[in-house]
DNA sequence: CTGAAAGCGCTTACAG
DNA sequence: CTGAAAGCGCTTACAG
């Protein structure tokens, strides 16, 4: 990149230099370096060569491995803008930490959804030998595979294709759907549960994305619905959110909300914990007390689970965990495509009481 | 990684195959896949081996590329929790959207602060014949460059050394605290500012990083107190903090320096947006308005200033141009070691306004 | 203006 | 048990 010489190049010691000092062949080096124990080498063999290769500092050039075997030991995550964004890149942190035990390195690789950009990175990194792709979306969405990685080891994360044909790892948002209407139900809630965060009819998933096909909604809100189905009841109704689902907004949806409708709610189950933000301040602002006369559950575990007074219970992303289960499958290549659904654990908080008694 | 054959490989087109196709060299095919003009190859053969190429798909084999030259187009960016950190880590996408100009491609790489991990890594890196390092730390804080480095071409993100002998780009800590300063003097502030965060004496830096020298802390309160006895004045006083910069320290020692002093501040400058999330709250069970009562200020530009009402003004860490100008430097060597501060940004919140009339 | 050849630093059959 | 040799896919002096 830099247009300087290399300067280090003169001065890196090379498995010849270390032959040579140890008086054996490169073969023989070679065999030692990689702990190949079946070309039965002699005990004094091995210790001259591991004597050599200390004493002059000795550290094999991947480079040129790699161009000999084929493999880089480097594998690249490829997102729309997982590794860039302030939150989903815990996943990165997952797969790091996962690829660490496999002696391999990450490339990390943001294309901003942009298909020709995606294009060009792919062939940047398979220009240089990686051995595989975990490919992330920052929301839970299905995706078309690019070509490019058609043959390539590959492992989704926080994405699948519609088809499955692919490995992958998601977050159990049905699961955490049923979780959070179970945690009320368990207070004693039932007729005064209202979901905050609905698609507002004919959209897909909000305006800044209009194309994503929103997994993670549909999916914690089937959740919310077969749980209180099982117990009889229902959500008592819902809240529209058109836009992104940040605070601003889901002050506006709430307070509208308590505006309008004849029973106050009894609790709140909001899409993500921005919206749920947005909820106490409305409710704050309507003289309701959290949890004391409204629950309020958010989704996703975000620093604004943190921020908020009471906390907010929040069910979490796993993001770590599914990083290191993504390096792990593409660690361990399966006879058929898996599909893994990580469990979104409970983060608790002060957010969720006992319904105010009538 | 994985103990399959690279598939791939068997179909992967060489140079050797363009020359054959194009019936020229394969000399005359690196000149033009290079964009060699220095070679006066005929327009004829230029079209040709262009075609050729593109017929067959060719793409370079760029491990050969750096076997052969030394440079490999990638670096790495090697960080304690950097990389891995939720909000620091925009610091990342700076870099690789400034190397994407550069055709480079980014290796990020946590080392937990552990300096074996540490050397491990690097020398994994290093035999990569990565191009250059960009060493970056979550906090602003001085380090000592490795060993492993020596010689390589590395710039300091959020960092630098003792002797500044290396490029680094760091925030502008004591602008910012200035900035902050100056903001309440031009609202009406002047005997009631106080400061939330002050080292306990003897600490050097909070109890999880006892050794890190907090020069962020450091150049934040010098700025402000410049800028305090230029205008003939100074801090009312200080809120100490000695565990983590969190929100429920910054209530904590919010609501205990509200019950101690005797005059009420007009406004607090914390040292994070934690402690300002932290300091709003208990101003709030304190029966004091923001920022009617007292004015809040904070440092970072986290999602918490989002998170509050009415929103935090903060001064916000530059994380992606910090990221962008460490890749630029990298790209560009100088000849004498330089020192770069970013400025920080005022990220406008609800949070400052004119002290309360007596 | 073009092409044959060396060489980057390894790994790995293969012959001895 | 060891060593000489080929070859991974390029780039780049060098001879023609």
């Amino acid at each position: 990149m830099t247009d300087t010489p290399p300067a280090r190049r003169a001065a890196r010691v090379t498995l010849r230099e270390v032959a040579e000092r140890a008086g054996v062949s490169r073969s023989a080096v070679s065999f030692v370096m990689n702990g190949r124990t079946d070309q039965r080498l002699s005990d004094d063999v091995f210790d001259r060569v591991r004597r050599a290769a200390d004493e002059l500092g000795y550290r094999p050039n991947i480079t040129a491995q790699t161009l000999r075997t084929g493999r880089s030991g480097t594998v690249a995550l490829v997102s729309d803008f997982v590794s860039s964004t302030s939150f989903a890149n815990s996943m990165v942190r997952g797969a790091m930490h996962e690829l660490r035990e496999h002696d391999t390195l990450l490339f990390t690789v943001d294309t901003q959804g942009d298909p020709e950009l995606e294009e060009q990175l792919l062939q940047s990194l398979l220009g240089r030998d990686i051995d595989g792709v975990i490919y992330a979306s920052m929301f839970t969405r299905t995706i078309s595979l690019p070509r490019a990685l058609a043959g390539v080891p590959t492992v989704l994360l926080n994405c699948v294709t519609a088809d499955g044909s692919i490995d992958a790892v998601v977050p159990d948002e049905v699961a955490a759907g049923r979780d959070a209407a179970r945690m009320l139900l368990d207070h004693g809630h039932r007729d005064g549960i209202w979901f905050v965060g609905a698609l507002p009819a004919g959209s897909r998933g909000g305006a800044a994305w209009p194309e994503w096909a929103p997994i993670a909604l549909t999916e914690r809100r089937a959740g919310i619905e077969a749980v209180l189905a099982a117990a009889g009841t229902a959500l008592a109704g819902e809240a529209e959110i058109d836009e992104d689902w940040d605070v601003a907004n889901g002050r506006r949806a709430v307070a509208h909300l308590l505006a309008g409708s004849a029973a106050a709610p009894t609790a709140l189950v909001c899409a993500n914990d921005a919206l749920a933000v947005g909820a106490y301040q409305a409710l704050h602002h309507a003289g309701f007390d959290v949890p004391g006369d409204v629950s309020v559950v958010g989704f996703d575990g975000s620093p604004f689970a943190r921020a908020v007074e009471p906390e907010l219970t929040s069910i979490a992303l796993p993001h770590i965990e599914l990083g290191r289960r993504a390096a792990a499958m593409l660690a361990a290549p399966g006879d058929v495509p898996r599909l893994e659904r990580v469990p979104m654990p409970i983060l608790p908080g002060g957010s969720v009481g006992a319904p105010p008694s009538r």
